[in-house]
DNA sequence: GACATTACTTACATTTTTTATAGTACCATA
DNA sequence: TATGGTACTATAAAAAATGTAAGTAATGTC
């Protein structure tokens, strides 16, 4: 992924488990504070990197690059750069990241279902 | 959750998501190392705690007890204890738990459809 | 020349999650 | 008296994720 470290406990249980599990290497993919939410978003079609920002107000600069970077190397983003000034830059999904959308319907609609329960 | 800072900006954040998106609502919950996967072990039935240990070979005990804790408290599984020495602790999915199968399932078959694509 | 705009990057601090290691209570059996 | 099994708990440390604050490049407009 990211920065994490090769010689850890932590990277060496993440990599056994998406081996064998394909729902925790799923869950690797799109796990992390903001990326389920981001792709919710772009479901709906191209953003800018200024306008993710609009659409999660509390997101820091750094986050949303950090997650953004993510989702494009695991090929479930895509990201245009326009050569402009100045600069536009747009994300989308890719087919794999738009096949997402069952599963973010289903999480979205439990969680609905879960609140009621659980207060 | 657990212990985690009330006071603190990633603490406003996550509830500000979770408020107003359902899927960060419900990735909140299952999220974690283990959480998905301890849900689909159960998913087959009811397990001890000594059992899900074993299907589950790196994780440690103070993990698992964590995890469980933390379904628990989401009203995810169920645990009853037998009065019994040596003890015994059964965990079983509630039916909301239960309902998360077909996520699972569907992040299943995404894992292994993104598996062919990523390499 | 100063300023605004956009999409970042960098260095650093804090918080949260995960791992490591050792111990506990209970009682039955050897 | 010692041992073993089960399901934990306590404490500390390491690792990972997230947040804070500032700065950058390019260029068109004032």
């Amino acid at each position: 992924m990211s920065g994490i470290k090769e010689t850890s406990t932590n990277y060496a249980n993440k990599q056994a488990l998406a081996d064998e599990c394909a729902e925790a290497y799923a869950a690797n993919i799109i796990g992390g504070q903001w990326a389920l939410v981001i792709c919710s978003w772009l479901l709906h079609g191209k953003l800018r990197f200024g306008e993710l920002k609009k659409l999660l107000p509390n997101i820091t600069e750094r986050m949303l690059t950090l997650q953004l970077r993510k989702l494009e190397a695991s090929h479930i983003v895509k990201r245009t750069v326009y050569a402009e000034v100045p600069p536009r830059v747009e994300y989308e999904l890719t087919a794999i990241g738009y096949e997402l959308k069952p599963i973010i319907k289903g999480l979205e609609e439990w969680g609905e279902k879960h609140k009621l329960i659980a207060f």
